[in-house]
DNA sequence: AATGAATGAGGATTCATTCAT
DNA sequence: GATGAATGAATCCTCATTCAT
């Protein structure tokens, strides 16, 4: 058991078992005790790695959102066509790994902390752009107004998923399938 | 002062300085005692009132769906044809009331705490039905598909309200203008 | 419903109640609210005729005594023979109402309280000394030791109440005859 | 000052210090924090080591009956003889420490709460019944009737001590030498 | 006589955080 | 690096009691 080089593992574990630690509850009301417990250590080591709980959580926020980017990245580079890159990006946003009850929890909180926290409303806003960054970019080539639609597309993924992130019953097929129906109208209405 | 007949009186003075608390504090974590205080009076009467801290939450959000609710009908009302109806269902969303910061406070953690808390699911569905229902009837006349574009439209408010509401900047009317110019959009394409 | 001349009748619900929760809830942690409730009042006026909590309880204890004292009165009135008398003390002890819930736990906690409440003390002393000196007075014409057996078999009764009372599956038969056996070891011992 | 393997210590030092409360207060309206304070340490901490009020309160009333028992045992180790035997355990059922005012208090409330906690009313039914276990070992070679003579002893046991208890004043010598006495009655008459 | 209204005081419990080892 | 020990502050909730009507 090395004494050194335990930091990233220590904190790694912490961020990993906060995601699990909200998702299994629900809510962001988590005690540090418990994600400490989780992740195998003493509450009082996750102080010391973090500084503090506020940090705790705003280094599990980034790492969803760091999650998140990375599916995204991934998708996007096995696309070929403008089209199927914003079919890639749209498809991501409903992932099974974004339905995951860890992340829908934090995806929820993370809206409703943006509300309170300057840090997590940064962190909100860097996401929302590099979507819209990205849609615009795919959709350039297609659209006549490759901006707009953008903000539209990015808007109704955003409200599809609440929905369908509300309706645990219904799948996620049906969002995904509501926002490529929307992408083919604007693009279509435009011809 | 009357000493009779106070309860409806003290409840809903509670239920709007919940709402005007979590407005101020920007999030869920509002203590009884501070709401009280807000009110006027004791911890210990707002428990004797609603029975626990759960009880006055769940008026205060019914108090929300409520207002919004009085809102659409108000809205509805005032239109004459069914795309003035639809128009109006749109804009009543992003009415200045929707965006006045407690009531943006209020809906995040409504979305938050349906995570958690069975009841207030099922407010929230409660309000997405009639929305839905609300939009489906305007646009019967005037769509092809009114169900489908009602359920487009709603996800595409539920979405611009999210982020109108996370930049505090920008202004609602551009939200609004969106939403009111995919309707059209969705309308015409039928054509 | 007259106004005047419900002070007994407000009395003797409170105190009735008062027995009537302990039992319920089987021991003292009973409010002021429950038993006003139960007696079919208002908490307040409960205060309005005691004065406070420490004085309803107080009531309850001295009834309690007086209703096994009353009942030992009616046994021993039956009773023709100095043997039949002692008798009749003993069973009384043991009477289905002794073993009533409510009485079981009001007397335990009577014993308790008394450790505290000096009035309480002073009560339960009063009992035990009516009961030894009924005692002797039953076992002067027959037994040799009146005094020093009427002190053993009141403390064997309580003796075995206390057992049979926490033995709720026991039949309190049992510990009555238990007790009369006693009686006659006594008495015959000294033949 | 060592700053580990302090549960052991803290758990006793509560369990003592609740003992000590119920004794000083002569109820069972003892707070945690009261504890705490004599135990010399934050109810927080309390907590910690107990999980809660109830857990403290269970391990104080196995502490009184362990204690007793401990007595018990080296008062039998002590004796040679049945007769001795059974002496020695009515004598220790009076002994200064089973008279000491916190005992007395401990004692009647665990009666009181045997009729509300289970947990309670296990113990003291494990207490009662090693009590005839043990009198009925040592009465075997020299009662006609062990098991029931036994069971008069006890019985006989609790009701003086319960009469000895009330009357601070009165020595618990008396109790104890009537006790004994009613022992040597019991014996005689079966010759 | 009677009560709804109202509260202050207190109590169990939780938790983030600090510290000595 | 790591942790058990420890706590102060805060929170929800209860309850006896008072008061105006």
């Amino acid at each position: 058991m090395p004494k050194v080089g335990m930091e990233p593992i220590r904190r790694s574990a912490l961020v990993e078992a906060t995601i699990a630690e909200i998702g299994a509850k629900g809510s962001l009301d988590v005690t540090v005790g418990q994600i400490a417990k989780r992740a195998g250590m003493s509450s009082a080591l996750a102080h010391h790695y973090f500084g503090g709980k506020d940090r705790i959580f705003l280094a599990a926020m980034q790492q969803i959102l760091r999650d998140f980017g990375d599916e995204v990245v991934r998708a996007l580079n096995a696309a070929q066509t403008p089209h199927a890159r914003a079919t890639a990006l749209i498809s991501s946003c409903f992932s099974p790994a974004c339905f995951a009850p860890a992340t829908i929890s934090a995806w929820m909180t993370l809206y409703a902390s943006a509300q309170t926290n300057p840090e997590t409303l940064r962190l909100l806003r860097l996401y929302q752009a590099r979507l819209q960054s990205n849609l615009i970019h795919a959709l350039r080539p297609i659209s006549t107004d490759p901006r707009g639609h953008a903000e539209m597309i990015a808007a109704l993924i955003d409200g599809l998923y609440l929905r369908a992130a509300l309706s645990h019953s219904k799948s996620a097929t049906g969002a995904r399938d509501m926002a490529l129906k929307a992408l083919d109208t604007l693009l279509e209405d435009a011809s």
